[in-house]
This record gives structure tokens, C-alpha cells and sequence, in this order.
DNA sequence: TATAAATAAGACAAAATACTCTTAAATATT
DNA sequence: AATATTTAAGAGTATTTTGTCTTATTTATA
């Protein structure tokens, strides 16, 4: 799995809250139901991403989270980073620490070369991106396709 | 963490039998002590290698693993697969299950490409392509260094 | 044929990840 | 002010991954 489960979800929430482009808060139940993801969790991933600013909170009636920014500036790279960490992208595929251009393991710059595509691809790609794509043609975001992009 | 650990220790005892050219059969508790790995569990990891027809292993004295192939007809990709599965390169990056062109999720185009590019990377990097640029430029394979290519 | 050297296999333990539940704190609304 | 709604936080459980230990089983060699 080269994403962790939570980091999945993280995405998901992430691309449902930018599809709803209005900057209104969104509950987390509702979000868990829309997305099929278990309450509890949901809301400690979505701690995740409100303590990394990508996201702000609020309390209450009405409460609920929203994007911290438009959509449109936050890529699918900080999230990730923000679940599964930056070493994702700086680790050596041979498990050696400190791995490197100064004490590379064998398969440093290939792997270096592999990992930067992940990340550039991730860099590139923007939530809004993502979700007007969703819309547009009306791609699932759920297993059993149940989610509504307008909703 | 892109592969998990047991892959990565699969890929270190692959690489270093690689490195020892000559077909014989290499001791797991030699290769456990020189690439700094649990011997029980690499045991393990070696026994899913050899079930993958990566590797054949032989009881008894001067017995161990060795490659099932010349180095350089085993990809890292066969690696890959044997430990971590298959699925790695067909996985959504959403975690919705059948993503695929006929059901996509709006990552799929996107993340189809960068697998690839990863899939293509373990599959044109061979063991012994590895093996040689290691014991070339003196590389390293375990954390400490320690390790030398021509034991 | 006895012995020692090695892998095979399975039970077990520890750690990390994934998930649940309960209680607290904040806040909008009546 | 009371209440209902919502997130925050932390304890607790389950599952998976990682790692250990013990007991076979095979086999080369003396």
C-alpha cells in the first residue's frame, strides 16, 4: 500500500470539501456518511489536516471543517504530507538511513528520480483540480458510487 | 513507508547474492549477520522468495538460497511482487475497490501514470545492474557500511 | 549410522496501524 | 440560562506487520 489508510481518507474528505466549493463547514458525521468512513477515525484524520493548516475547524451548532485556503492552492502533496509524513519522500527504497547523494545505497538515484515523479505529480495536482474533474464527469469518490457531487 | 519492510530486506538478500556471482548456495544466518537483518525473520522473507521461484534454498551443510536465475534476468519488480503483492501497481489511490478505466475515480488517470513509472523503474532495474554499480563505486547495503561486496 | 549444519514451519510476542467508545469542551439557538 | 449540536481528546480494542523462539526436517560428512 504506498499510501496509509488514513492518508487515503484524508484525500477523500479533502476532494469532498473542495467540491463543495462554498466556503461553509462541513459536519464531519455528515462528511463520514457521504464517504462511507467510520466517524471516530474520520475526525482524528481531519485533526491531522486542521493541526497541519490545511484545514479549520469549528465548534458548535452549524460547526463542522473547511479548507484553511481555495481549493485551488492546496495540492494533494500536503495532505499526503500531512498524514504519511515528508520522509515518504526522502526515504532510500533500502531502508538505509542517512541514504543520499554523499552515501547513497545502490539504488539511490534511480529511486531518487522515482520519487520525485511521486512528488511532482502530487505538487501538480490541486484538490480543486481533482474535484472539478469529479463533477464534470461525474466520477465516484465512494465503493458503491453513492456519493453526489453536489451535494 | 512506498515498500513495506519484509520488501525491502527481500531486495537488500537479493542484491547481495547478486553480488556474489557464483551460483552457490548462500548460508541465511552469512547473509543475516552481513546485511544486519533478524535471521528468523529473513528466513521468512527468503522462504516467500523461494515460494516465488526467486530463489531455491537447499537443507543441510553448505546448504542456504541462491538465486533461482541469473542476476541479470531477476528485475526488481519480481522482488516486489513476490513480498508485497501485485496489487501494489493496481491499487486506487482513493482505496475504492475496481477503480479502473470503465469505473475511475478522479485520481485514476494520474495515479495509473505514476505507478507505471514506478512499475517500469523496478522493471528495467535487474540485480545484477545493481550488484556491479555497488561493487563498483563501493556502496553501501546496510546502515552501518559495514558490508563489503566481494565477501 | 551418528552428528552437525542448515532450512521449514508454526507458535508466540511486540509494535504499529486502524478503528471504537466515552467524556469533555465549545457554541449556536431557544 | 438551558439545551442540543458539534469538534477535541484520550483511553481502549482489533488487526496487521514485524520480529522472536522453538521444534521439526533435510542432508553432507566423518
Amino acid at each position: 500500500m504506498l499510501l496509509s489508510k488514513s492518508c487515503v481518507y484524508g484525500l477523500r474528505a479533502a476532494l469532498y470539501l473542495a467540491a463543495g466549493n462554498n466556503g461553509e463547514y462541513v459536519s464531519i458525521g455528515k462528511m463520514s456518511e457521504r464517504l462511507d468512513i467510520s466517524f471516530h477515525f474520520l475526525t482524528k484524520i481531519l485533526q491531522q489536516l486542521t493541526a497541519a493548516d490545511l484545514m479549520e475547524s469549528h465548534k458548535g451548532p452549524n460547526g463542522g471543517v473547511k479548507l484553511a485556503k481555495p481549493g485551488s492552492e492546496i495540492s494533494l502533496i500536503e495532505v499526503v504530507i500531512a498524514i504519511d509524513g515528508a520522509e515518504l519522500f526522502t526515504e532510500c527504497a533500502l531502508g538505509l538511513p542517512g541514504c543520499g547523494v554523499e552515501k547513497p545505497c545502490p539504488l539511490h538515484d534511480t529511486w531518487a528520480e522515482t520519487r520525485d515523479s511521486i512528488r511532482e505529480m502530487l505538487e501538480n495536482t490541486t484538490l480543486t483540480h481533482l474535484a472539478e474533474k469529479g463533477k464534470n464527469m461525474n466520477l465516484r469518490l465512494t465503493a458503491d458510487g453513492g456519493f453526489v457531487w453536489d451535494g
